[in-house]
DNA sequence: GCCGCACTAGAGCGATCACTCTAGTTGCCC
DNA sequence: GGGCAACTAGAGTGATCGCTCTAGTGCGGC
């Protein structure tokens, strides 16, 4: 087993949220993760840009682990965003404004220079996206009006965390989680009514990708 | 006239828009604004940093005339919102979703490197804020619940910008523009409900910076 | 014991980084 | 037209970039 691979990984995820990609030399890595240099092409041939991209989907599978803890099965989805925004906000307040996103630095640093990268940081999102869906279907919204208040939550959320870390105030994020709950009340709300008309239950059986 | 100095920030604001701060080259800055590397220094003796600063302070004056003129006085606010967020996808996709927020990209990669680059990326934000605050006190809300939504506006356009770009789909900006919109009416909406209340016109007579 | 492989260890590669320095050119003021 | 500051021009600085290469170490299977 390999702990070093792991070392690199974590070293390179917390480096990559604090400093971005272009900002993150390999050097830097290896003395973070106390790993040998040689390791780190032993592990990752292709470089610094495989260890990037293995690095995004490491952080991005925890991330989303944390937005399912929080929307677990039977909890009540406004309650779950509250709670989810608030915890965020703290978390950015007590990192000193390091920590929010795991992966936002990089994906618009890599977004128009590295395919792989990007990509990466598409399907991290898109995972993120999904489970909000699953959660939100569960709790009787339509596939459709899910996916677009899971784009609302996810920029909400990203966006209050540019503003946060820019002004070093956090209670933006927390600003922002209002918002949210609202809207997922609103939302939850509409259901109820368009219970009512059947064919809005089922709009599509099969989604088509954004055209 | 200087008209190398304007080029150069010219050059530099675009560069920065697509791969950010760390991901652009003194070098690339002077070779895509046609300029002599002997004038950089010259008009930014303090260097990278100083035309970064600068070039932040500059993008963002621009992109907030943008703001302000889709809210301009007398426009209704919910249509403003709808509007400037399809601009916004649109701009996204036609430039092939490099041109998004001309500032994000580097307010997120020097948030903890660098306090002058990021102070000028808050005073950016706040300037952006403020221009959203004063139009929507006009439609009638108190500079409380301005703020908030301003907040909000904010939060889902650059979360959505990180998204479309990621995802390379521009629609996720449309989707998040009407939620946008709709949290503008809800507000709009309150408004009304609470003229009732004197003493929620006026709940504070300053505001005190966020602690 | 010892072979073979996974991994460690770090010196050193060319390229590029931000930046400095000197010299030359331009154009306005007197 | 002489003087001077503003600006142009680019060669060259040490430091750092991502990466390659060779040598050495540790350990399980036979």
């Amino acid at each position: 087993m390999s702990g070093t691979r792991d070392r690199l990984i974590e070293a390179t995820a917390e480096l990559f949220r604090r400093q971005g990609y272009h900002g993150t030399g390999v050097k830097q890595i290896v003395e973070t993760a106390r790993a040998p240099f040689g390791s780190m092409y032993h592990f990752f041939p292709a470089g610094k840009e495989e260890l990037g991209a293995e690095t995004i989907r490491r952080s991005g599978a925890i991330f989303g682990q944390l937005i399912g803890y929080f929307y677990a099965a039977g909890t009540d989805p406004v309650a779950a965003t509250r709670m989810f925004f608030d915890a965020a906000a703290q978390t950015v307040h007590e990192s000193d404004y390091a920590d929010a996103c795991p992966i936002a630095t990089v994906a618009l640093e890599v977004a128009s220079m590295s395919e792989p990268l990007r990509l990466a940081t598409a399907e991290v999102f898109e995972s993120w996206l999904t489970t909000l869906d699953t959660h939100l279907v569960e709790a009787g919204l339509t596939k459709t009006q899910a996916r677009k208040l899971s784009v609302s939550l996810f920029s909400l959320l990203e966006g209050s965390f540019i503003l946060a870390r820019a002004t070093r105030d956090h209670t933006h994020v927390r600003a922002a989680g209002r918002a949210a709950a609202a809207a997922v009340r609103t939302a939850l709300e509409k259901r109820a009514t368009r219970r009512a008309d059947p064919a809005e239950r089922f709009p599509e059986s099969r989604r088509s990708p954004a055209t």
